[in-house]
DNA sequence: AACAAAACGGGACATTTGTCCCACACCCTA
DNA sequence: TAGGGTGTGGGACAAATGTCCCGTTTTGTT
């Protein structure tokens, strides 16, 4: 990517520690950043009070396209949640990518595509199961991550409160279905697939 | 976009009665559509029998983009909800168009990224707001078409049942919100975002 | 080591939402 | 015109979730 700087779009190299906000809802930024490692938080501050974890982000995934794409305000924040380098792409840069580079093109447009994929998946089995099917897809996903994860932000992630997101996990230790200390599926692959499956009635 | 029909992929234009679906969850297709006239209803059928409705898509709206680029079985089941005209877009046409012409991408990008944006914001306050913020948001969007949509969609789109869709109603009638009879909201627009912003509390 | 701040865990109660059920109105079609 | 299907409206109760609160544990800082 250095033979862009020469056009005076330089690609950064950005730190930022745990609790930093990369990008502030409803502020106007002029950079896309890739992550190069650590874990980010993205979410919408309500006036309410209340916070909606979209996603949790990491090494290799992208964010602040959509402002360079729509030149509107941030739609959410991006939180550090443990110590975060990422590239700085200026939004000129990313521009004259989309332009002139049709790799560049399609990958955004497959990464777009698939962000709606999932988000629309995951809107739609949030509202219609159980908290507690949702909670196990969510731990089912990475178990490393989740150390790193409070639970007020994973409470967030699944649009509860930490208090329902407690009730659940002490519930599924209950079941043996979790470790009774930490956060780990205590199930095969499969026994879990067969639990999720149950919840199809 | 006539002059393209000349490579053998022609633009047809397709009609479909209300119930009838443009496109099945799971099934693989072939167009990409662009709906000429009508209301249709776009869903994920959840195996345990619920459905989520994610949009109601009306003249001018795209759909099928995200199966021709990603080339994945159908996320989601289209239905008529009103006699529907549509143009049914071959997907080696479509692709074509992304690839050579700049504005068809320039305008493919804009409209995936608005969607991704729509989505956030509306996963975000059904999930922080109580049922009756989004019902009057709902509401508020288009009078004419709520005449259209049977309650039990209305429900579905708020991801909740229709009971607590009729006993919601019923509270904003007693509060004067609403009209007696029908779904009319009864306030001027300031009034009505009065009353959205005493949510935040 | 000492303290403050934040995260964690859960009891008690209120509120919201779902489920089950029944009744009525409307629209078809035989 | 009778009967089935579907949409609508709501009562009664059960289940899920939130709010408030308090005590404990962990973490970070001086």
């Amino acid at each position: 990517m250095e033979r862009y700087a020469a056009a005076g779009n330089t690609v950064a190299r950005k730190s930022f520690l745990p609790g930093d906000r990369l990008i502030r809802q409803g502020d106007t930024i002029s950079h896309v950043y890739i992550i190069i490692d650590g874990i980010t938080k993205c979410y919408i501050a309500e006036d309410n009070g209340k916070d909606y974890i979209f996603e949790f982000l990491g090494k290799g995934e992208v964010t602040g396209d959509l402002e360079a794409i729509r030149k509107e305000k941030c739609l959410c924040n991006i939180e550090a949640l443990t110590p975060v380098t990422v590239y700085a792409i200026p939004h000129s840069l990313f521009s004259s990518l989309v332009l002139s580079s049709p790799e560049f093109n399609s990958l955004l447009i497959h990464e777009l595509a698939t962000r709606i994929h999932q988000t629309c998946i995951r809107a739609s089995y949030q509202q219609l199961y159980p908290v507690e099917y949702a909670l196990l897809r969510l731990l089912s996903l990475d178990a490393d991550q989740q150390l790193l994860i409070p639970k007020k932000d994973m409470a967030a992630y699944l649009g509860i409160s930490v208090r329902s997101f407690n009730r659940t996990l002490k519930e599924l230790r209950e079941k043996n279905i979790l470790d009774t200390e930490g956060l780990n599926i205590d199930l095969t692959k499969k026994q879990l697939e067969e639990i999720l499956r149950r919840y199809e009635e």
